[in-house]
DNA sequence: CACATGATCGCCT
DNA sequence: GGCGATCATGTGG
C-alpha cells in the first residue's frame, strides 16, 4: 500500500506564534463527549523534521465503547487493530477504511475504557486550501497520518493537541456519518462541528 | 445540487 | 468471503 507519511507543506505553522498550549494527559481522560466538543476549535499538529504542521479541528465524532454499536470496540471487541482504544487517554488510534483511506481518533478516558473521538475535519493555517482536510481521510492524507502512527502518544510524541486562545466555536450537533449498520446508535447525537467553518465534511447538507 | 458508482484491501467472522 | 467511522468522479436535472 502506498501512503505518504509526510505532511503537506502548506500546513506549516508555528505553535508559539499562534499562542497554542498543549493538552496534557488529564484533558484526554475526561468523558468522551466533553472531549469531542472541546476538540472542535483545538489544533492538531505534528513535528516533521524539526518543523510543525497542522490545523484547527472543525468537526469530530464521539465513539462510546462497548455499548456503542458504531464503535470498533462494540461489545468489548478487542483485537490487535483496536488495541490503542483500550489504552490510556491521549493516544492516537488510526485505522484503514475502504482499503484506501486512514481515519485518526483521539483516545479518551482511562485504560480499559475503549472510547475515542474521530477527527473528521480541520482547516489549515492561512494560505492553505480551504478544504484540504475536509473529511477524515483527507485530514490523515494531508497530515501524513498512517497506520504506523496508531498508538502514538499525544502528550510525549511527535503528534500533539493544542488549545487555542480566544473565543470558543459555536457548535452544531447531529448524528454520526456513515454508520447505517449501527442500529439505534445511528441516531445518537455524537457529531460536533463548528457551524462557522466552511471546512467540515458535510458542507453539502446546509446552505449558508 | 442530488445521487450513483468504483476503487481497493485489512480485518473480522 | 464480505464489508467498511471515505473520496473523487460522473451523470442528470
Amino acid at each position: 500500500m502506498i501512503a505518504n507519511r509526510r505532511p503537506d507543506s502548506r500546513l506549516r505553522l508555528d505553535p508559539a506564534a499562534l499562542g497554542l498550549s498543549e493538552w496534557r494527559r488529564p484533558a484526554f481522560r475526561r468523558g468522551t463527549v466533553p472531549v469531542a466538543r472541546d476538540l472542535v476549535g483545538a489544533w492538531i499538529a505534528r513535528r516533521w523534521r524539526g518543523r510543525w504542521y497542522g490545523g484547527r479541528i472543525v468537526e469530530t465524532e464521539a465513539y462510546l465503547g462497548a455499548r456503542d454499536r458504531a464503535a470498533h470496540s462494540w461489545g468489548g471487541r478487542r483485537t490487535p487493530r483496536v488495541e490503542p482504544m483500550y489504552g490510556d487517554g491521549g493516544h492516537l488510534y488510526v485505522f484503514l477504511v475502504y482499503g484506501m483511506h486512514f481515519c485518526a481518533n483521539v483516545v479518551t478516558r482511562l485504560a480499559g475504557q475503549p472510547e475515542a473521538v474521530l477527527l473528521r475535519a480541520a482547516e489549515g493555517p492561512p494560505g492553505a486550501p480551504a478544504r484540504l482536510m475536509a473529511g477524515p481521510g483527507k485530514l490523515c492524507a494531508a497530515l501524513g497520518i498512517t497506520a504506523i502512527d496508531s498508538g502514538a502518544d499525544l502528550v510525549a510524541g511527535k503528534f500533539r493537541i493544542f488549545r487555542a486562545p480566544g473565543k470558543r466555536p459555536r457548535l452544531t450537533v447531529t448524528p454520526r456519518i456513515g454508520i447505517d449498520y449501527a442500529g439505534l446508535a445511528k441516531e445518537w447525537p455524537l457529531r460536533f462541528y463548528d457551524r462557522d467553518s466552511a471546512a467540515d465534511s458535510g458542507y453539502r447538507e446546509r446552505k449558508r
